[in-house]
DNA sequence: AATAACGTTTACGTTAACGTAAAGCGGGAG
DNA sequence: CTCCCGCTTTACGTTAACGTAAACGTTATT
């Protein structure tokens, strides 16, 4: 327990190479101790990485992320950053919801086009002869 | 009919910059006449435009839409064109509908830890003095 | 002729999220 | 001691989608 990793390890672990770990670091999304100059991660530090990651999946920018976590954090355990939290959430699903609805809106035009545009090939070569 | 808008016209109806029009025929999604010097926009270029910021909302790059475009185009009106446009808008359909199934496990996961919060909270404040 | 109102081209600036060197430090294997 | 390995810092490069500014041409007015 308490277990410490190496930047290599984390990158292995997480299949993220260690540049981005230091951006990361650099944007105040991690903070790994030091020993010496080496940075050492903690199981903290993988947690907060999963989340930077999992936000990532979902389309927030590392500054919404660093948001998120924040809030996330046992620092500041309150209802009141869980609710914010809740609410970023829950706008950000809504946005999504939109364009799902959108892009359900294109494919049933794409579909439509589709049908009109396979019946007017096959009226064409019914309709005439073929050539070449 | 055959009616010709101005770039200053079609920024206006579409709620973009010159800058972003001279941009998108640059990177070759539009394709508007010239008078002199000038661009002269086309009811067809009109349609390309709502394709290109359809895509955007829909979270396609531009690279992205120009290839729908070009397939959605009825220059290339064959049934095997439409259907790759089909196949690509279901694909990224496919994307968009994984970003939300994550996004609502992350929301379940927020509404149980908010529970929890908020109990933790009302344990404390009945078990404890309210101090300050 | 001068000015204003639009249009055009050219080109550098901007943000995000790293990639990609370059160059140097510390340690442990031989 | 020497060499390599892994780590570090510093810093310039990259892509996307325009923003912004400079400098200039064209008309229509005044």
């Amino acid at each position: 327990m308490d277990e410490r990793y190496s930047i290599r390890d984390l990158a292995k672990d997480f299949a993220v190479t260690t540049r981005a770990l230091r951006f990361y670091e650099e944007r105040g999304l991690l903070r790994p101790q030091r020993k010496g100059q080496s940075r050492i991660y903690s199981a903290a530090d993988r947690v907060r990485l999963t989340l930077i990651l999992r936000g990532k999946r979902l389309g927030f920018t590392l500054d919404e992320s660093a948001e998120l976590i924040a809030m996330y954090d046992p620092s500041g355990n309150n209802a009141g950053q869980l609710q914010a939290l809740i609410d970023k959430i829950q706008e950000k699903q809504q946005r999504i919801n939109a364009q799902k609805r959108e892009i359900e809106l294109m494919l049933g035009d794409l579909k439509e086009w589709e049908q009109r545009s396979l019946k007017a090939l096959t009226e064409l070569s019914r309709g005439t002869k073929q050539n070449q």
